[in-house]
Order: C-alpha cells, then structure tokens, then sequence
DNA sequence: GATGAATGAGATTTCATTCAT
DNA sequence: GATGAATGAAATCTCATTCAT
C-alpha cells in the first residue's frame, strides 16, 4: 500500500468515526504511519482528501446501481433492485458512507464549497434514474400513476433517510431491507394486493 | 429582546447557515450586538447554546405531533396527521430544523457527549409514538399487518429523510407533502385500493 | 504601556532588524512579553501590525514635513526645510523607516495587497507637495525653470535613495545633510553661484 | 535552453515578481518545465539561485559603466557617462534589477548572510570610481569643491532612489532621463550658468 | 542529469474560555 | 448583568531540502 493510499484508508476511518472538522490532519498522518506534510504533497489541502474519497465512492456507487436497474424486467423491479443494491453498498461501504453522510450534504449550503457542484450533479443524476424507472413503470403498468418527478424526490429522500437511519442508529437498528422493499412496493404499486400476489 | 434572547436567535441563524463548529462565538455575539463574554455569562459554554435551541424546538415539536396524533379516529389517521404536522413544522421553524439536522445527529456516535442522551431519548419518543400508532392501526384494520417496530423505524427514516431533503435539495424541491401522504397510505395501508377510497 | 503598545513596539524593533517576513509573530509575542494569540486580539493579522505601524508613522511625518515647507519664504527655502526634517526624522525614528523601507515598497507591485492603495497615497502626496514648492520656487525666482512634475520625482527619488543609503549603509555613511541640501540647492536653483550667495 | 537556464530565467522573473521570499522553489521549477529536485541538483539551494542571478548582473553592469566612464573626456562627463548607462541597463534588464532591489539592500544588515561581503564589495567598487570620477572633475575645474567621497555616497544614493523610482513607480514615471542628467550637472558643476553653457 | 515522493520544522491564524472590572 | 482584553492550545498549511531511483 502506498503512503497515498494509506492516508486515504486512514481519513475515511477517521472522517467517519469523528467527523471531517474534529479529525486533526496530525491524527491521520499519525494513523497512516507518516509525516503530516505528505498528506499536503499528495492533496492540496484537508479537503482535498475528502473529495478524493467522495468521488471515489460516488463513481461506485452509480456503477453499481445503474447496472443492477438495467437488468430489471419492468419499472418497479428497477427501484427495488436500486433499494437493494443500496442497502448491500452501505453495509459493504458503510465507513465511506458515514463520511458522506456526515460532512458533505451541508456543503451545498455553503456559495463557495468546491462541493456544491459535484454534489449537486450526484443527486440530480439518481433522481434522473428514479423518474426515469417511475416513468417506465407507468409505462408497464407495474406503478401506480403518481408525478414523476415528486415520486423520484420522495424515493430519494426515503433511501438517504434510512441510510441515516442505518448508519446512525442510537439504538442497532433492526435489518429493515425487507420491510422497506415492501414499503416501496406498496407505496409505489398499482395496488397493494396485487403487488404482494407477485 | 433581552440579550439572552438576542444571542439565541444570532446564534439559530448563524448555526442553521454555518453550521455550529463554523460559527465561532465571536461572530454570535457581534451578530446579537452584544460582548462575547455574555454568552458565557448566560450559557456555560458554547454547546450550552446549541443544547437550549435543541430542547427548546424539540419540546414545542412534541407537543404539537403528540396532540394532532391523539385526536386521530383510526392508526393510520394519526400517522398521516403526524406527517402533515411534520412537514407543517419545519417550514414554520426551518432555521431551528436545519441546526439540528446539521450538527446533532453525530453527536449520538460520539461517547462523552452531552447530546447523546437527550439526542436518544427524543429518538424513542418519536419512535414508540409510531409504533403506538402503527400498533393501534393494525387493531383498528387501517394499517397492513407488518412488524410494528420496523415499520416505526421506516417511518422515522422517511420523514427524516424527506425533512432533510426539503430543507437541503439543491434545486427547489416541489411540495411533496401530499405525494408523501399518499405514499405512506398506500405503503402502510391494508391496501392500495381501500386506501384511496377513503 | 499597554500590551498592544507593547507588541507595537516589539514588532518595530524585530521587523526593522529582521524583516518582516523572517519575523514570527511568536516572536513579536515573546518579545512584548505576552501570548500570541494577543497579537491576533489587537490587529487582525500580521499584516495589521505593519499597517499600524505605517500609518502612524507617515501620519506623523506629514505633519512635520508640510507644517515646516508651510513656514519657508520661497519655494527653494521650503524644499531646504523638506529636506532638513526629513533627514532630522529619519535618524528620530530610525526603527519606523527601516521597517517601511524594507518592506513596503514592493507591496505596491502586488495586484490585492492592502497596502496598495494607501502607499500609492502617501507617495502621490509627496509628489504633490514637491510639485507644489517648485512651481511657487520658479514663480518667486528661486528654482530655475524645469518640469515641476518631473523635479518633483526626481526629488522623492533622491529623498527616498538617500535614506536609504543613510539606514542601509554597510560601513557608517558619513553625515550627508550639508552636502544634500547644497547638491539639491545647486541642482535646483537658478544657478550654484545665487544660490551660494544667498 | 537547458534545464538550468529555463531555471534561472523562471527564478528571475518570478523573483521580480512576488519576490524571492514570496516565491517557492515548487513554483520555479513548475515554471521551468521540470521537477523541484533539479533545481537543487545544479544550485546547491534556494539563495544560490539568487546568488548566481547577482553576480551574473553585477558583472554585466560594471563591464558596462566602467568601459563608458573610461571613455569621457571629464570628471563630470564620466558622472554623466555613468548616469546615463544606469539608466539604459535598468530598462534593459528590469526583471534582475527588481530582484536585486527588492531582496539584497536588506541582506547587508544580516550578520550571516552569504551576500553581505558580495553586496558591500559592489557598493565600494561603485563609490570608488563616482570618488575617482569627482576628484578627477575637480583636477579638470569640470566639478566644483565638494568633498569627494561624500559626493559619491549622494551620487549612488541618487542613482538608487531613482532606480526605484523608475522601477517601482504606483503610476507610470516619467521619462526622467534628460532632467536627472540637468540635476546631477547642475548640483555638481561649478555653476549651473557654465555647466549649461557646455 | 533528472525526478518527485517524503519529510519535519515552523508559520499564521482561530477560537472557546477565563477573569478582572 | 455585561464587558472585552488576554490566553494558550491546536489546526491547517508551506516549503526548502533530501534521497532513492
């Protein structure tokens, strides 16, 4: 492992379990097991890392997803293979995860965040995914009629919800991925009954 | 306003925009027009703040979802009269939302925290008020037979989730509020078709 | 003294013997015999010390050098007097112009330095001034007939060169001041021979 | 172009520019087209750089006053000779002679700096030949009686300010030539009246 | 000759908090 | 109750220099 990789591994840890404000750049130096100035060698500054790790996991993420909903047979089955290729990458990914959770949605806040647009076209790019398997559905007859658009806010939303959930439960949160299948199902479907005979 | 009060609010507004590790106590007390001494004066310490906006929006908060919820004729009624007093009360008191959105939920991971037990507690609360209702809608046939405290956790997920993505979208988010509901209903619901006919 | 009088003091003495650049504030702050985060208290960066310093200075210089060139009978007696006060201030305040002859003149040249503007003013000032006294010397027969603009720049440059020489010498730079006042007298003036007689 | 003098001619440009405390090996080297290791493999550090820039200039500019004085007819024509080169040479190699007025007058105070012994030699040469220049004016009645090793300590003191001047001028100074050429005639010659007659 | 990863000393600056008034 | 000067710990970042390749 590179000393490059080795801050990088060393930050995600660090960045999830602490935060990215409350981790000091000496700490992952220490951790990765070199000097503080390398971390300024191979990115240019403390945030640097971050979208490193950002991007990182972003382009997985989508590649992972994207994938699995092309392969489905109607619109319907597309979400719910993206719900569960979503719970599997938080749990396989769950360190990297926490860190985006944590730091990165506030930044599209801030005017001059080097965040604001690179986080703004994650979420524009899977909400276009979800309108895209609602419009489908619609289509196919395997969702409900709803507005496109507001049912792709409202998935999204609802995934990010319980990825928080899961990740930050005070209390260990219960494994929910067949109970929000379900929930998906029947909020989205044409109707419940029918949705469960399937 | 009493400077108390003055540094409240600077200190709400400087935190919902900033975020509370970004906002130094200075700029709370030039923003209330006062010396940053008294908020030491007034507060022990600069979390002391951050903890007396968080009780106070959180006391407010329960008392208007716990009442609407009691006077709701069926589980599901309660539920749905929850959500919509949810999505009422973060438009009118969105600053105070987008603190603590921002900057607690963290502090449930951190172990020496002083959030972390009131942080909990209001997790529960919300979480037994769903599972009461979720509990009653399965006796009083409006709510479809699934795991009560799952289901707790799902809604909880859903309505954090899209409180957040109200409050942060990037892009103006369109008013979900009645997509919500009737994602719920149906997701909830002992059935698509019963749901709507209501 | 106060403890910003202090740090003044201190940073007067280390920025004039070592530069502005190679003194640490800790250094400032040691030698004032307080913390360093004073400094930061008082003005709000390094910069602000040296701004501080500048202004108060040239402040004072100003209203020496126009209150005596105000008192002269002719334009070349006030350019004389100019002359004597400068040479009189600089050995006064010996720590203050090496401070601002080492490091400020380059600041012009960079594009958002703070003290662009204001260094452009006080030179601006000069010239007019100098400008000023020549047009009233060739008016009243005292200075031959030149350029006033360009006397005037040839005048600051002198004035600027030769203090420069007389801080910066490396073996002891004799006393010039006769031999300055009699070089400008005759460079000046109508012709050396009036000029002596006078 | 080899990589050294693709170095030397980045330094000294950027030297001008940002000065040399201000401007960072990393940057140099990126300028140059090459790595920052190089740099150290052909100046053994950073100040060589700046020393190699020195001494190449110095003895350029020597060559050049020294061989036109050599060819006046007078003591004063000599001065005029000098002047007159000085200022050609600092509009032909402005870059180097910013990098040598910005950063070297102030070495001479350090006790340790390996430029002090280079810089005062180039002082004394300088000197040297304005005194040999005057004694000779004043043996060939083309100078009046002043004391010769103070009116070359005004001469070079004159030469630098206006150097500056010309360098460092907030607004675009004037072409000064012709009128320091009538001050330094004027402030030496035996009268203003015969030095015009000339 | 040329490279660039790695270093570590040190710089400026931030900031919550204390305390005498 | 209110102030604001003073603090000191800690953080991010810079940079000349070294060295193995």
């Amino acid at each position: 492992m590179t000393r490059k990789e080795a801050i990088l591994k060393s930050a995600t840890l660090l960045f999830a379990e602490k935060g990215f404000d409350s981790t000091p750049t000496s700490e992952v130096a220490r951790v990765a097991g070199g000097a503080e100035g390398t971390i300024f060698h191979h990115f240019r500054s403390k945030e640097g890392i971050l979208m490193n790790i950002f991007e990182e996991i972003m382009d997985t993420y989508f590649v992972e997803i994207e994938s699995r909903a092309r392969k489905a047979n109607s619109g319907l089955e597309a979400i719910e293979k993206i719900v569960d290729s979503h719970f599997r990458f938080i749990e396989e990914r769950s360190k990297e995860f926490l860190v985006i959770l944590r730091d990165l949605p506030f930044r599209l806040l801030e005017q001059n965040s080097p965040f604001r647009d690179v986080i703004a076209a994650y979420l524009l790019r899977v909400l276009k995914l979800f309108k895209d398997c609602i419009d489908q559905g619609k289509k196919d007859g395997s969702i409900r009629d709803l507005p496109s658009e507001k049912g792709a806010f409202i998935l999204q939303g609802v995934l990010n919800g319980l990825c928080r959930q899961k990740l930050l439960a005070p209390l260990k949160s219960p494994d929910l991925r067949q109970e929000v299948l379900d929930f998906c199902r029947y909020g989205l479907g044409r109707s419940g009954e029918e949705a469960v005979r399937e």
